[in-house]
DNA sequence: GCGTATTGCTACAAATAATGTAGCGTGATG
DNA sequence: CATCACGCTACATTATTTGTAGCAATACGC
């Protein structure tokens, strides 16, 4: 571990280009945080609530996730527990809700 | 590998759940998905010039994600060479628009 | 034809990240 | 005090990524 606790050591891979798409793409593209993002869209979860809404993915991705996500100001604690998004979070998920539609007509455009 | 030659075996995810968004997140939440899509959303490019677009990411992700894009009907591989997004892949990256100038946002929230 | 350069793509060892299971400390509730 | 749920962590096993090298095929100039 002693991921979070160093920062942003890693930093996120794109941004040595300057444009931050690439550290928004980079973080993104981690696994389970566009799953976390999403499962959070609507209200927020215990840690618990969330490890089962993401199909018992295993806490030690999920709360690497959470911290980065938390790092990053999507996702926050609430002081009662439980995690939500931040105002910034929910701007964030907005974006992605053109992505449910069309992953349905993605369906259709497939096997299916 | 033989990883793309099973094809789906391996499947998405979230499809357990019956909801084709949960295998589009798993797709695209996989290292170099997200980016891979936004590198190619201007113009094609050929397998290196995209390599050299992402940061000069190994070839055997780059393969393997190509792979289950194309599979997935997001990207395809021209004639003539060189690897460009389907008509469905490129409605896939308008929903990434604004994510662009939301990077920019955030980026003005955070320490910069 | 021969050397060179490109294309898409693969092999393989080393490094890194994810999984799965167990459990910690804390605080609330019985 | 026993029990429960909370956020969070350890750790061995397994999967994925990285980095470097190189393949077969298709062109190019000479």
């Amino acid at each position: 571990m002693a991921k979070q606790s160093a920062s942003r050591s890693r930093s996120v891979r794109g941004s040595r280009t300057g444009r931050p798409v690439m550290a928004l793409l980079d973080l993104l593209g981690r696994r389970w945080s566009l799953r976390i993002l999403w499962e959070l869209r609507e209200a927020p979860l215990t840690s618990r609530g969330l490890r089962t809404a993401c199909d018992e993915a295993s806490p030690t991705v999920l709360q690497a996730r959470l911290s980065e996500l938390r790092e990053a100001g999507f996702v926050e604690l609430g002081e009662g527990g439980g995690y939500g998004l931040t105002a910034l979070g929910r701007e964030l998920c907005e974006t992605f809700i053109p992505l449910h539609r069309f992953a349905e007509r993605w369906r259709s455009k497939r096997g299916a």
